[in-house]
DNA sequence: GAAGATTGACATCTCAATCTTC
DNA sequence: GAAGATTGAGATGTCAATCTTC
């Protein structure tokens, strides 16, 4: 249980230095992930249920990402309750840096596991449920 | 990369989820375990240093705890500069308790692997440093 | 009334700056 | 000046309460 929780504490850490260095965390690099694959504007609460997060934790990542410049608010006009977050130009070259960087990570990883561990540990993984 | 995270974050959910009906958190329960290993007051630094953290998050975690009613902050005599951490009766108790939920927490987390499997983890989980 | 978003308050963590004491 | 602790600010999360719109 501990190497579990200790191995992927040291993950996140290489995980945040190096998308850090790129002005990202991956709660925002997530964020803005979910609105390349969605391809369209998306409101709050679809980021939300996407990142299975609360609502409140969305408007404060987009306010964020807002103050980078790397997404936009829009008035949504068929529903003047809801909020969607557009990519800016600069949004959508960041996520792609960040999504770069975040695969060559992975295969940092993969590449310090031997193959006959790394079929183990994704077999023990989803014996976890 | 993602089985391991997502693995490690539904373990922590768990584990934060059965220490909070005690009234504790992990980050809590770790500072009250440390104590009760040392068996002597700690400076806030020798805690920090013990839970390879920022000094700065043990003056809030000891906040907390003092609170909680868990920890007393002493004065110490020898060095005006620190202040030393005592456990109170309930504090001790506490820890006893929270240490006992981790483990069970942590025999269901085994018996949810196959032999094989956990010494596979833990082979796995080594491999990465 | 329910749904979408925001706000305020709190927990956990970090860093930088500050204050006291060595 | 360096070491111990605190404080202030910011990131990431949660929850409860609120506001607007449906």
């Amino acid at each position: 249980m501990w190497s579990l929780l200790v191995a992927a504490h040291s993950l996140e850490d290489r995980i945040e230095g190096s998308l850090g260095e790129l002005g990202l965390s991956l709660a925002k690099l997530n964020v803005l992930s979910r609105m390349v694959e969605a391809d369209e504007p998306l409101t709050l609460g679809e980021i939300a249920s996407r990142l299975k997060c609360v609502r409140s934790n969305v408007t404060q990542l987009i306010d964020r990402l807002e103050s980078d410049g790397l997404v936009r608010r829009e008035a949504d006009p068929s529903d003047r309750r809801s909020t969607r977050a557009v990519l800016t130009p600069e949004g959508k070259e960041r996520q792609q840096r960040g999504a770069d960087e975040l695969s060559r990570v992975n295969g940092e990883f993969e590449k310090s596991l031997s193959g006959e561990s790394r079929t183990a540990l994704v077999r023990a993984l989803n014996e976890l449920k």
